[in-house]
DNA sequence: TACCCGTGGGT
DNA sequence: TACCCAAGGGT
């Protein structure tokens, strides 16, 4: 371990030092700097003239401004808004989330994606309960440690409950504070830098609308696609305006072609016209929902196959497969699905969870009791249709 | 440090 | 269509 090292890790607050913004030509940094404090109140007076009204903005209580921090990392708030609003309902404190068990809280979570976000969210607040008295804890050091909370997170926690001056760097933030360095590299090449403009362009006496304002800024002006310049309240210092070059910042990374896969899955009925659903494992894709069995077809091998070599070596059951049911197109972040959906019967062997945690039957009208995949959801509309 | 992890909307 | 992106974090 190298000496700079050993006190800075990537979860702990940057020096607020000069040296390392040294990429920038010095007289643009010079410039810049000497123009913090018109940069803050012109960002605070147009916030306070043209910043959204959401809900989250309306309360101090952590708790409350937890869930909407953790429910809008990668997701946009029209999506976020109905969640929040029933989650308060349905958990409105730590403990009341701290007492609820797993899978009521991911039916609460269904549909939003990125599923370990409320498995952390259930465990911080058990957390939270056991070490912090059910209080959201107050510092960066204890509000970090808890589990699916960044330093992004968590100075948006505490700079919006308690007006503390800690700086974010979310989506919004890095797209506006590139284009205001007129940044040439991808913002994931430039963390630092940008944590820095960041930090320094915060305000000690107002970081609370500060940091939303800049978000906001981001949201509704500072727009991937056609960026409102001419409404920006930092156009004059903003050197990719300057340079005519905002459109090419923040400038991406080329990615490379989904794979795609195709899959079998089987609706498999038992004599009591009872269906079979499994519970997938805690860790990675989907961990913690309940899905139709099935897999990943090999290489010559057919719908069919798949599905009867895949309830066998997860399930231990043997069924007969029936009809198409419907086939489902789906793409995930780093791959894209097809799922072929099989009418099964079930003929021999008592369910076992040999790679799931659980499994049972259940009556066609309990599954909307249970958390599922969105790319389940057709499935269960098509069966419930039947 | 790359890579993994969902879903809906915009172009 | 296919791709990008949206209030990121964990490993």
């Amino acid at each position: 371990m190298t000496k700079s090292d050993s006190h800075q890790t990537e979860n702990t607050p940057r020096d607020r030092s000069v040296e390392s913004l040294e990429a920038l030509p010095s007289d643009f940094v010079e410039s810049l700097s000497g123009r913090v404090a018109s940069l803050q109140q012109a960002l605070l007076a147009w916030y306070a003239q043209q910043g959204r009204d959401l809900p989250w903005r309306q309360t101090r209580d952590p708790y409350a401004i937890w869930i909407s921090e953790i429910m809008l990392q990668q997701t946009q708030v029209k999506t976020v808004l109905p969640y929040y609003e029933r989650w308060l309902r349905q958990f409105p404190t730590v403990t009341a989330l701290a007492q609820a068990d797993q899978q009521t809280v991911l039916k609460a979570w269904e549909g939003l994606g990125y599923y370990a976000r409320a498995r952390n969210l259930h465990r911080a607040a058990q957390a939270i309960v056991a070490d912090h008295g059910g209080e959201f804890p107050s510092t960066f050091d204890a509000a970090i440690a808890l589990p699916g909370i960044g330093r992004t997170t968590a100075g948006g926690i505490l700079s919006a409950a308690f007006n503390q001056p800690v700086a974010i760097l979310d989506g919004n933030v890095k797209r506006v504070l590139a284009r205001l360095i007129a940044l040439r590299t991808p913002p994931s090449k430039a963390l630092d830098r940008l944590w820095l403009w960041s930090e320094r362009l915060l305000p000690t006496d107002n970081p609370r609308d500060f940091n939303q304002a800049l978000m906001d800024l981001g949201a509704t002006l500072c727009t991937r696609h056609r960026p409102a310049c001419l409404l920006c309240p930092w156009q004059s210092a903003c050197a990719a305006y300057n340079q005519n070059v905002q459109l090419e910042i923040p400038m991406t990374e080329a990615r490379a072609p989904l794979p795609h896969k195709q899959i079998g899955v089987g609706v498999v009925w038992n004599e009591q016209g009872q269906i079979l659903i499994d519970r997938r494992l805690q860790e990675g894709l989907l961990g913690g929902l309940w899905e139709f069995p099935g897999g990943k077809i090999e290489p010559g091998e057919t719908v069919e196959d798949c599905i009867r070599r895949e309830l066998q070596e997860e399930l231990a059951i043997e069924v007969e497969v029936g009809d198409r049911l419907m086939t489902i197109n789906h793409t995930y972040t780093h791959f894209k699905v097809t799922l072929n959906v099989f009418h099964c019967r079930h003929t021999a062997g008592e369910p076992q969870p040999i790679e799931c945690d659980e499994v049972r039957w259940v009556e066609v009208s309990e599954l909307e009791e249970f958390p599922f995949p969105k790319a389940n959801s057709q499935i269960i509309d098509a069966i419930k249709a039947l």
